[in-house]
DNA sequence: TATTGTTATACTCTATAACTATA
DNA sequence: TATAGTTATAGAGTATAACAATA
């Protein structure tokens, strides 16, 4: 039996390719945040909070998918750095509505501006709208699994 | 300052892009390899011993770009289900030659097959020429990065 | 001196369970 | 009873340091 025609290449395996092209922006953003001391998961925080209306934790967390318990930690340390306050909800005092500060409006927008530019440098590979055509294409892969979750 | 008019939304950014297509695809490739008793990482191991001659462990981690010591154990495991035998090398006897089993390289046939259904399923929000366009956009920026790394 | 495989260790990310305070 | 926030804990996955054997 020879493996070595049946099978994909691993290079040319999805799973390879998107944990590499993560890893290799990750690289590019870690770098391009780094000047703002925040990481581009904090970034993404700071960005759901300012979609709509200040959200609570947990609502914070389901947009971003990530778990509630892993939130506390990410706001923590956000709060600590004077870019978000937690205000207890009046109406349901067992919530906390969290809310960018002005500070951490503007390390919002600056930070999403590096963030751009590193997306822009990953993606320098490609034409313009072969970039977009990537960005389009993971949009609707992504929004399928949305769907089926329900 | 009005930053939601001025940060991409937190779903369009290709990190959070990225991830979630990666977790949807692992989610999706779990279940296609359970009956296999591998993950997806034990298949990407079984498919580098498959490719050219069977390497040593440190060429086997080079091909995967992962550590020396994670493939330590992740051979260990391949080696416990009988699916690949360490072999001194004579010309070089610091070095472990790792090759497949008749086992293993069945085990890497079938299951390949089964990664590649859930590649499909994956993919099946897509035009089979979407799909194809999307596997050698990624191909495209992660050939950038092997490059950069020399 | 340098390299390969190995072990021990630590660090990040994430998830689960259990606690509290509120509803 | 159920929910929001919190804490403790544990499990992956990964990386670093140090060691033995060999070059």
């Amino acid at each position: 039996m020879d493996a070595s025609q049946r099978v994909r290449p691993v290079v040319d395996r999805l799973g390879y390719l998107l944990k590499h092209a993560r890893e290799r922006l990750a690289v590019l953003s870690t770098g391009a945040l780094a000047p703002f001391g925040i990481t581009g998961r904090d970034l993404a925080v700071l960005a759901v909070l300012a979609q709509g209306d200040p959200p609570s934790q947990l609502e914070a967390a389901q947009r971003l998918s990530i778990d509630r318990t892993t939130m506390v930690g990410l706001l923590d340390g956000l709060e600590a750095k004077g870019l978000l306050e937690r205000r207890a909800d009046s109406a349901d005092r067992r919530r906390n509505i969290v809310a960018l500060t002005e500070s951490g409006t503007r390390t919002l927008v600056d930070a999403s501006a590096a963030a751009e530019t590193a997306e822009r440098a990953f993606l320098a590979p490609l034409s313009a709208a072969d970039a977009e055509r990537l960005r389009a294409l993971l949009q609707a892969v992504v929004a399928a699994e949305d769907e089926s979750r329900g």
